[in-house]
DNA sequence: TCTTAACCCTAGTTAATCTAGGGAAGACAT
DNA sequence: ATGTCTTCCCTAGATTAACTAGGGTTAAGA
């Protein structure tokens, strides 16, 4: 069935989200993730970084290199201005295809 | 923001779901997802065949030529015993991921 | 000193979907 | 009869997200 363990899509929205909450580095994103979704989903080190590459590049996030808790140097990543409206748009935009999806699996009868 | 209307992995699901209620040809079945979700999910001839193809070749699906209900010469797909089962599996898959999402997106503060 | 864990990164592959076409044949109006 | 519209099927090539499968550095702890 589906390899990818993830619907294709949702990762940004779900990096996003994450990054509304408090700013973050990556590795601590996908514990994040990883641990809200009670195992569910499980992020890639090879899907996250360049996909935290992406964002930056298209202006949803920035980067800043800090000391993570556990003493190691981190990028930290917050939302900007822009991050914060692809969240608002994103979120909508799962809310209704989510909701069109189940509506079809409901009535197709 | 998604160039594709489509979450990535759902047209499978739909098309198995479309053709669990009745048999019919890929033409029809996009008008039905069309429809069912009042007009939130649109399939594109370019992605169905293909992913009809693919789905007969996995064994879930069969075909017959017939005659449509506007007397055109039509594909008729229908459900095989594999393609209930792994409908019954991307169903629960979908729940399990989008319950998932939903869970992040609401718990991340 | 050695191992493990925390952190970051990238090249190349896979695969789903889209774009952008093409074609045949029935229906219907003129 | 001609032309147009609609229904139905199909495909090659592009795009792009996410994966696989590596690689590397450095702190902590045995």
């Amino acid at each position: 069935m589906n390899k990818t363990e993830l619907l294709q899509g949702t990762l940004d929205l779900l990096v996003l989200r994450v990054l509304q909450a408090a700013p973050m580095h990556g590795f601590g994103i996908a514990q994040k993730i990883h641990l809200l979704s009670a195992d569910a989903l499980r992020i890639e080190e090879g899907s996250l970084y360049p996909a935290l590459y992406r964002m930056e590049r298209k202006g949803w996030i920035e980067a800043e290199w800090g000391v993570s808790e556990n003493n190691r140097r981190a990028k930290f990543y917050r939302l900007t201005r822009r991050g914060r409206q692809q969240l608002t748009a994103e979120t909508e935009t799962w809310q209704r295809l989510t909701a069109a999806v189940s509506e079809v699996l409901a009535k197709a009868d």
